[in-house]
DNA sequence: GGATAAGAGGAACTACCACTCCGATTCTAC
DNA sequence: GTAGAATCGGAGTGGTAGTTCCTCTTATCC
């Protein structure tokens, strides 16, 4: 009955989880992150688990439902993607850095089903994990876009969620149209046209 | 034994309907497009049926799967876009119409879930009843695309299926990040300036 | 090496949903 | 009014998928 390393009794874990546990987690990630990327959650769980070479029951143990899994794997894409966003913000070109910004975006949702999925789903029902990495999405996109709009190369009534809206809508449509890479570059293309400011066009001031 | 109407024994029906299935189908049809026009698919035929106020046999017997059903409903949405289309390729401003159309195709859809998914699922598993409204819808706006790229007002790199993408994105998209009517007409006002040929700005020759 | 608790695994449980079956009901023709 | 076919209705079936439970295994610590 008494605890061996007595702690605080609210929060803190016991001991470091075993090796093979550490271990099955991660396999647990990789197979997940590899599915959802492909299907989204409409995955069934035994496939995932199937896939990293464990039981369902190992599986729940480590992650209490489907959805906290599936938010682990888009928490981490996500926080990737909202990285990635700080290299193309770097240059002077504010028109140029909202238009990378976007193709980023677009080709990397394009590619993972999982977080055309979440994105979509921003809003609603989404973990606290989700919601953060979000966040930090938004901000860097945010900085950007007020950055293109104070220069007066963007559109000036033009939100984060408006682009939020926009990629996802050009991945969703290009994903059901199909196409491929070709046709994302031509909507993004298309997108971007859109989000100049009148008078910026491609043979304006440069 | 013998038949008392004897006719064609390969296709016509011996009689017309009951009065009540003529009168159940319609129920049938009246709840679906309800059901399905809210949350498209996911919608449990059980709940259709209890809606139009039937027993499930009475929807089977009227429709054999979910997925005629669901085809019945969506051939007469994307039927009546079809139609819709003509009035708005009337007038003789090229990019006009294809601006408007844009718009009526976003008004349509994003207010629709079952045109939504209908349109999503073009190309795959469509019933030949959707794909003939499909095809219809398809000739409609191609035509006012290739009139506006003859006419050099739209960018001549633009398809059929790059705006049906775009279309079926800015409603994914606006559906899912909230904002109502006035984020489609914002996105859709996004697309127009995209697609416009270069040089055929806002302020430029009108 | 042995004690012990953490962890593994997968059968079973539960919920949901499309679809079927067949006795009960109701319309239609005469 | 009556016969009988057409139609109705909803309990039941089969299958899928998320989650739980409990027994067996194994890493860790002494």
């Amino acid at each position: 009955m008494v605890h061996k390393q007595g702690q605080g009794e609210l929060d803190g874990p016991r001991r470091p989880p075993r090796a093979d546990a550490r271990r099955n987690r991660e396999r647990i990630l990789a197979a997940a992150a590899e599915a959802f990327g492909t299907r989204g959650l409409a995955v069934p769980i035994d496939l995932v688990a199937e896939r990293a070479g464990v039981g369902v029951g190992t599986l729940y143990r480590h992650f209490p439902t489907k959805e906290a899994l599936f938010a682990a794997v888009v928490g981490q894409r996500v926080g990737a993607l909202a990285a990635a966003l700080g290299a193309v913000s770097a240059g002077d070109d504010a028109q140029g850095a909202v238009f990378a910004c976007i193709e980023l975006l677009a080709v990397e949702v394009v590619g993972k089903q999982d977080l055309l999925e979440a994105l979509e789903a921003a809003g609603v029902d989404v973990t606290p994990e989700v919601a953060d990495a979000l966040a930090r999405l938004e901000r860097g996109v945010d900085g950007l876009l007020r950055r293109a709009v104070a220069a007066g190369v963007v559109r000036a009534d033009v939100s984060f969620q408006d682009v939020l809206g926009l990629v996802i809508g050009t991945c969703r449509g290009a994903r059901q149209v199909g196409g491929g890479d070709e046709r994302v570059r031509r909507l993004v293309s298309i997108i971007c046209e859109g989000l100049r400011a009148p008078g910026t066009g491609p043979e304006g001031p440069g």
